[in-house]
DNA sequence: TTGTACGCGTTATCAT
DNA sequence: ATGATAACGCGTACAA
């Protein structure tokens, strides 16, 4: 075993001083051709790289970017992660990705544990029970030192900070609206509480879509679920006695245990009820009937977020302090859960 | 904007030293109690903690945990992910995640990146590539340097270190000894082709049954798949020309993809052909019919590579060096895509 | 009880 | 052309 080496070791082993072999590595015209050679050649012998941490010290900078999402085992959020990480690769940033499980303390505790010296900045998808709280203080704080922060589909006004969304209320549309198109007449929706930023919009996308072409807004066909373990069960009752013909899901989750459920009661999708998912991940493509959804674009979120961020931790401090909002536009994909 | 507090601008406040700030705020007993209590209280008031970079940077060591897998939008990995993560949080450490993207290239540079300074240690998973290349310099380069690695999943002889992998064989052959006990006659397999370790392994466990079972082995119900890309076209044909009634899929993927193909074809699952899937995720349960599958138990293994790098870490250098393989048991789910 | 000095690995500035 | 020194932020052995 043999440990890593540094620019002392280089120095002492090659008789010269620590900054002759720093100087040297870097191909300042102030050292000598062959010493210049010499060093170098036993840089690259024993293969020498410069330490991440020491840099990091020096430069007050470490060139990583922290991501705080909610889970990780969920298909939109990995698609941010990709796309962040693509960007980040780029640009020469490297990226810590941290959950938070939904959880305030977690979150509050991750963040300051980067905030530390570990990051640069971050991108941040805030946890459930933080904004069922409204306890934004250690962002604040966060962005108060001087760390840029980037956030993303959960968003909050609160937070002053770049952030990037997507138009929720007009993907909402969208789906409703096609739905209407393809000759739908009762059209349901299964949500999240209100709480939830990104089902409350959705929700009002939903009415908006209903009322400017005139159709009644009927709050017995709105399906606000609390319990995500229970879903399941929930929408079955719901659909019982609910005599829809279109169905918008808020997730992809809601629509397959929606087709589920209507299968089960002899209900044909799309003949019956045609449905729209929201989030376009691996079971809308692969379910059968393959879903129609909103197509969130999770990668470009994610480049999208890297790119703000990377501006603000790139531009000198001075510059004016102005903070953007990027929407990303969904669009809907077209499948077997929607006639025509 | 305020900048981060460092014991030298609290020292120069409070007009006392650096080391007395750091001693009082260790709670050191060579400090008087007046003097303690009025920098502790500093401190809290503007929230002073410590610079990580600065302590990794005289501790030798970064307490995060690097892990490199082929990408992130995959339930597998996530589900990977995830374990670590838990075990990491439980014994203070973080994590970073760095995707290969399946490029040896992007593994290497990701590694090096990592390993100069940024991490502790590795947990990873091998990019496809890397295993088609057979080229693990860059590992055993690490590990040499006295980096613990810990790999899992696609893990391969070559390199000398902690593994943890999922009993495949034994996996595959529950898989299709359920299908015999079921009473299937003729078993396909669906795989992948042999230099992904994990389908070669799937495979022989597949024959390995039949073989028990007196079952002939009949290579022209064997399909091994290159090009995950056009997997479904290629399933599609294999089974038009396939008189089959068990199936079993090295992934997810194929066994929907298969199920697809069945339906079109005027096959009926699990009527005519059963199917069993490798891998449990959100696919595998919310499918219609819901899909019997050899549950990979992801997160355990997160946990259990965290285990293993962890203590590798926290025992001191002396001790005798040996490498464990840890083998996380796989279960079979039974759902609707098999009888009974 | 408090402060000084040193080291972690690196680079930049200033001497020689 | 080469080397010594300071600094990034922290902790600690040792000196006062």
């Amino acid at each position: 075993m043999r440990p890593k080496l540094t620019l002392k070791q280089i120095a002492r082993e090659l008789d010269v001083s620590i900054s002759t072999v720093s100087k040297a590595l870097k191909d300042s015209p102030e050292i000598g051709e062959d010493t210049k050679q010499k060093i170098k050649a036993f840089a690259k012998l024993y293969n020498y790289k410069p330490n991440n941490i020491a840099l990091s010290l020096k430069n007050r900078k470490t060139k990583t970017i922290g991501i705080i999402i909610p889970e990780i085992v969920h298909y939109f959020f990995t698609t941010v992660i990709s796309g962040v990480e693509q960007v980040a690769n780029e640009k020469g940033y490297n990226v810590i990705v941290c959950l938070s499980n939904n959880s305030f303390d977690r979150e509050v505790l991750n963040l300051d544990l980067l905030a530390n010296g570990s990051t640069d900045g971050f991108i941040l998808s805030l946890a459930k029970e933080t904004m069922q709280k409204e306890d934004y203080h250690h962002l604040t704080e966060v962005i108060n030192q001087g760390m840029p922060v980037v956030l993303f589909d959960r968003v909050v006004d609160e937070v002053h900070c770049d952030k990037v969304i997507i138009d929720d209320i007009i993907g909402a549309k969208k789906a409703v609206e096609h739905l209407i198109e393809t000759g739908c007449k009762k059209i349901g929706i299964l949500t999240t509480v209100d709480y939830v930023s990104v089902g409350k919009l959705r929700t009002r996308g939903y009415i908006e879509a209903l009322e400017e072409n005139d159709y009644p807004v009927d709050e017995d066909l709105i399906l606000k679920i609390e319990d995500m373990e229970n879903s399941e069960k929930e929408i079955g009752e719901f659909l019982k006695t609910r005599d829809v013909d279109g169905l918008f899901a808020v997730n992809e989750q809601f629509a397959v245990s929606a087709i589920g459920a209507l299968r089960r009661q002899g209900r044909n999708v799309p003949e019956d009820v045609s449905v729209v998912g929201f989030t376009d991940g691996e079971l809308s493509k692969n379910f059968i009937p393959s879903l129609t959804t909103v197509s969130q674009h999770g990668t470009r979120m994610g480049a999208e977020a890297a790119h703000l961020l990377i501006d603000k931790l790139e531009r000198k401090p001075d510059e004016v302090e102005s903070y953007k909002t990027v929407i990303v536009e969904t669009s809907l994909v077209r499948r077997e859960s929607t006639k025509n």
